[in-house]
DNA sequence: CTATATCGGATCGTATAGGATATAGTATCG
DNA sequence: CGATACTATATCCTATACGATCCGATATAG
């Protein structure tokens, strides 16, 4: 009677395979932040009825990735303001310090060849579209930070940083210039204490990069 | 029950009321945590039709309070864990002193007001039903902290807070057995910490008032 | 007495139609 | 020339109908 799992979970939920392409047009910029939604657009690009799409917009709502005005219509969240900016930046130095000595502690030969490909992968540059590199990039970034935050042990906090980084990837993807070399610089002394088990050093090189990450991200607001 | 038979003109969207409605009765606990809800049900309850409570529902599962199963139906999100209680409580430790600190820092006779008088109304258990009254007290206890939050000046960390509260709430309503008066008293200290400006002594308080907190509630999982 | 198969009720998922409202554009009047 | 009122369109909001799927009860066979 049950046949396999692969089959059944594809056939069905048109609203969760909306959801996912929405909030991926989302992170791809391919909405823009601010802009509006309407859901008669989405019937036709999708071929699906209203109610899968509404539904898949209040999920998102209630993610905060979309803002719903009554008798107006849905649009995309805005863009980042400064002052939320410096308070993402504050509440990351609070947690992945403290997550990344953890992480450090408790590491094994497994978890590090984890992060080494995580951290590995992002040298490589070769998409020759711009946009396109850095946004291989900042995903790959997302990961690695993901990574050790897994490691820490703390789920919760795991998953307000993931959701946190969710809509601070659309703000990253619009004023990315250039992809930052410093990054992997950073990201190896982290490295290093990883390797080292110093816990020390694992908070002091997370807190530096950290914030050498706000202030490379900072003219961004000029 | 209608609040008035000229229901003609509506102040916010059937969608926004019914999302208001379901998320009271989840706080309420008058559907239990991981009891089913059925949407039809909530028609003959509400006399609306589908969309707005499906769209309601959708919203509430963005938030993570209600879980949707595919062909199935949806269903309250489940009781907190031993785990994520353990992980909430690092949370807030992270969080909450330093944000007391800053508090106490950029204290002022105004903000002080405000905090004791949220600190004050906790007092008064005059409520003759011990599940009111502890309904009552959770409630205050959450505005008490959020202001200390919103004095703080990261609305980020607030909100993050205010979110992972609003799912905590759910299960110090099922495990309430007595209102503590302990928490009245370091609910005092704190407010001497505040009133003096004490920073180092607010972070402490808000440190030993979360570390009490959590034990007095660790029973709960006996 | 137990296990399995079948049947029926209940529920969800989807589609379509009609009513209500806000926004934009245009015309008119001061 | 500017402001206000009106009309038209686009969009949302709500309701109902139909099809697909799952859960539970009953009957039957071993």
């Amino acid at each position: 009677m049950t046949p396999d799992s692969t089959t059944i979970q594809r056939a069905g939920s048109l609203s969760g395979d909306v959801y996912e392409a929405i909030f991926n047009q989302l992170m791809a910029l391919k909405i823009a932040p601010g802009s509006r939604i309407t859901v008669d657009s989405l019937v036709k690009e999708f071929n699906v009825s209203h109610t899968p799409i509404r539904e898949a917009l209040g999920r998102l709502e209630g993610e905060g990735l979309v803002l719903k005005q009554h008798l107006v219509g849905y649009r995309a969240a805005p863009q980042i303001t400064r002052r939320r900016f410096d308070e993402l930046y504050e509440l990351r130095l609070q947690l992945e310090p403290h997550a990344a000595a953890k992480a450090a502690a408790g590491m094994d030969p497994s978890k590090l060849a984890t992060l080494r490909e995580a951290a590995g992968g992002m040298s490589r540059g070769d998409a020759s579209d711009e946009q396109l590199r850095y946004s291989n990039f900042a995903r790959q970034d997302g990961a690695f930070h993901d990574s050790i935050m897994q490691f820490a042990g703390n789920e919760l906090i795991r998953e307000t940083l993931a959701f946190q980084h969710t809509h601070f990837h659309i703000f990253r993807l619009m004023f990315h210039r250039r992809v930052t070399e410093e990054a992997l610089d950073e990201h190896q002394a982290l490295m290093d204490a990883f390797a080292a088990g110093n816990s020390d050093a694992a908070a002091a090189a997370m807190r530096a990069h950290i914030e050498h990450s706000r202030d490379r991200l900072l003219p961004a607001f000029d």
